[in-house]
DNA sequence: TCGTAAATTCAACAGTTCATGAAATATTGA
DNA sequence: TCAATATTTCATGAACTGTTGAATTTACGA
């Protein structure tokens, strides 16, 4: 992953709308919702939304396929997985115990 | 932490310099580096870089102290863990499985 | 083939963001 | 206090982003 195509993702998820979009598809996961529900539930206009979730998609946060007269859109797992390393690659130089990361290997997590 | 400080928080890495910047300090972990470090390592104008920290500091993603002449700048590693942790938040409904998440509970990652 | 529904595209406008370089502020040591 | 160093602030203009509603495209069923 480059800085641009990092970018893009990180601006992609930098507007309100967007944001709620994509985590309303976190929660749903690989099977995704329609344009029209995502429109509905989050009371956005069409048009917005169609150019919220084209940006979206572009930065290869979310993938579509259409089903009749739908289009389904869901989150693209790898691609998250892939921005979220990128963000915290070397971290520490690798020395996760200066940032306390690295606390999940043993389950245990911070209190918060 | 609210849709506003997320979204707040990804506009400010979502900029070529600025990404950098803080993937620099991540690698530097909580002892962070100077302005002046950060500009001379990065080639970024003096100017520019402190209209760029002051976005990421702004957005919670950095802590900043002073230290004689300079001032440092390090990642505030709570707040990147609580974003990183807002973006993925109720993932495919509790079932990780369905997207490969939680893989690193038994210490196995995907290759990639 | 029509009519309807779902989604996208488009143009215009308002608002925001960023690079630049000059000026200002803060800190130190002579 | 003065000069030097480190950093920030500010004004300008160019470029980019997001909203709106109307028009368009795609798909379905009667």
């Amino acid at each position: 992953m480059t800085d641009a195509e990092a970018a893009e993702a990180l601006g992609a998820l930098a507007h309100d709308h967007r944001l709620k979009v994509f985590r309303l598809l976190v929660r749903e996961g690989p099977a995704g919702l329609t344009a029209g529900t995502i429109a509905r539930r989050l009371a956005i206009a069409p048009s917005a939304l169609s150019f919220h979730l084209a940006a979206l998609e572009r930065a290869g946060l979310l993938d579509s396929r259409r089903s009749g007269r739908n289009v389904i859109y869901a989150v693209a797992v790898d691609s998250v997985r892939g921005l979220i390393g990128f963000l915290t690659e070397d971290c520490c130089r690798g020395r996760p115990e200066l940032c306390g990361a690295g606390v999940h290997k043993n389950g245990v997590e911070n209190a918060e």
